[in-house]
DNA sequence: TGTCAATATCGACATCCGTCAATCTCCGCG
DNA sequence: CGCGGAGATTGACGGATGTCGATATTGACA
């Protein structure tokens, strides 16, 4: 049945213009880039062990046996986050420890807050 | 005869055990699920476009022209996103209306916190 | 009813991604 | 010096992903 009461809002109401603006081309990739490297169920396990390390750090060979992965996908993992600034890399003797980027995450999360959260009032 | 119970451990400070439980595997398969989604040039602008319009909502036909990709691409990529959970979908006449799911985002960042936070004390 | 416009779906293709085995590099130690 | 171990790099392979053109579907309208 023709429902619709209101005259003829329908047609007008599509394609408005935006109210604000919209995140950039580039802030997309770069963002999206950086999201990739968080969005891999064994990387986000490496961060978190890492995280439960006393001192937010922990060297490979405290990683690879509870991934469940081989050495060198956790090293390639590694290398991903490492390359994303989410983490650090530093070589102390024979072993390589990874330790978190303070506030690396947070700006993650702020940056998707900041463009797709919406409008709060 | 093999011989780890040698004290001269003790300065191999490698393999310390973890200082708090790390994430479950399970969470961390469903939390890089919804950050798939969102790691996309073309979909965070999807979102940010939807976020910008008046409402937090808008029509396929607002999307198309300026993230720049064919109608098809736009359409597959917003199921990606209501997929996820992060978008809704809504048919009006002959107008799709996508709106964002007020608190999808706070919940990614969230557990992202929770999970990924070096010891904040 | 038939046509048109807005979306969704399908099929295909190129590329990217996660994974492992094998190998290489580097460092400490005897 | 040479050995052994930690970890990075390489090569390969199967599966997932982004993109488009063509086509199907659905609602509005004459």
């Amino acid at each position: 049945m023709p429902l619709d009461l209101l005259p003829v809002s329908a047609p007008a109401t599509c394609c408005t213009p935006a109210a604000s603006p919209a995140i950039s081309e580039q802030d997309a990739v770069q963002l999206a880039r950086t999201l990739k490297a968080l969005a891999d169920p064994a990387r986000l396990r490496l961060l978190s062990l890492i995280a439960a390390q006393d001192g937010a750090e922990a060297c490979v060979c405290d990683l690879i046996e509870p991934v469940g992965l081989s050495q060198p996908t956790v090293s390639h993992h590694l290398k991903v986050l490492t390359d994303a600034g989410l983490v650090t890399r530093e070589k102390r003797g024979v072993w390589a420890w990874f330790a978190l980027v303070p506030g690396a995450l947070e700006q993650v999360t702020s940056h998707l807050g900041a463009h797709l959260t919406g409008r709060p009032a």
